[in-house]
DNA sequence: AGATCTATCTATAAACG
DNA sequence: TCGTTTATAGATAGATC
């Protein structure tokens, strides 16, 4: 048995199995949405129209969405937007937060080549200056590969940043 | 360190464990949203009222979020109910299909309990009436455990049927 | 189309800075 | 109020019936 692949946020190619994935993913959805507003007493709906047939599945029932819809149709405009997603934004935020990382591990990695130099010097055994490069440099790949790590990472978050699939193609 | 607990589907009580869970969980059904959305190429959105300022999260941004509900208003009644979910309807479903797993789990044990019966019978060894209704209970002790929980597990969700804190106290 | 199973990935509670 | 970490609970891809 082939097990689960990490999924990659793009369009499921093969139909059924975007079936599939879609009536998994809508109940587990709906399961979270039930989850925040009872565990943290909020308001909250959703919509979601099937791309398989006409069906729509909401939460919660229509005449407590009603309620919902009317509060955010009655918000200022400036309020409606304040704390506005979409893919562009939400995914600038994952980026931004990938940097972050990377610079914070770049920042170690320096830290840890000194510790290196300095321990080398310290010990005072065979010290030169090509061993010593030679020395940093294979304390470098492992730390390359971390900062490659993140590197595809970032450049994968690139490439998914606008599916040819916008979320709203209608 | 404690570590994390089981969540139990209630109000959590402390107002800033629930503000941390908040921010949490919202993150975290947005990224599932725009999921559903990307892989499966389906039109949802999703309007969070917070709790606790007059913030408003919308995704996605409010001019395809209005696409969405303009459909969705536009939609004939029977239509827009056809896949309604509320915390009953929801919950109902679950305590169903538990239900069915205890039924499943009735017959399994049956069947085990037959099984036993036959072994015993056909072994031949120590057999009698009194000593196989023993072994029969000991057994069924164990089989019992797992009705046990099943009918534990119902029974909370019955108790969760609606929190005091409904979705949509306002 | 839906139910079930399991390995794996993902979300997040709890604790701390 | 946030970011980070870690252990654990929970979601789900892929296979199968």
């Amino acid at each position: 048995m082939t097990r689960r692949t990490k999924v990659q946020l793009q369009l499921i190619p093969n139909e059924s199995e975007r079936k599939v994935s879609f009536r998994k993913r809508k109940t587990g959805l709906i399961k979270k949405l039930i989850e925040l507003s009872t565990l943290c007493d909020v308001d909250a709906c959703a919509i979601i129209l099937s791309p398989f047939n006409s069906n729509i599945d909401v939460w919660p029932s229509p005449p407590t969405l009603q309620n919902i819809l009317t509060r955010f149709r009655d918000m200022p405009e400036t309020e409606q937007t304040k704390h506005m997603y979409n893919q562009e934004t939400f995914t600038r935020e994952r980026i931004q937060k990938e940097r972050e990382q990377l610079r914070k591990l770049s920042i170690e990695n320096q830290r840890i080549e000194i510790d290196q130099i300095i321990n080398q010097c310290m010990s005072g055994t065979n010290f030169d200056f090509q061993n010593n490069l030679n020395l940093l440099n294979n304390v470098d790949v492992v730390l390359r590969q971390n900062i490659q790590e993140i590197n595809i990472r970032i450049n994968t978050l690139k490439g998914e940043n606008f599916p040819q699939n916008t979320p709203m193609g209608g």
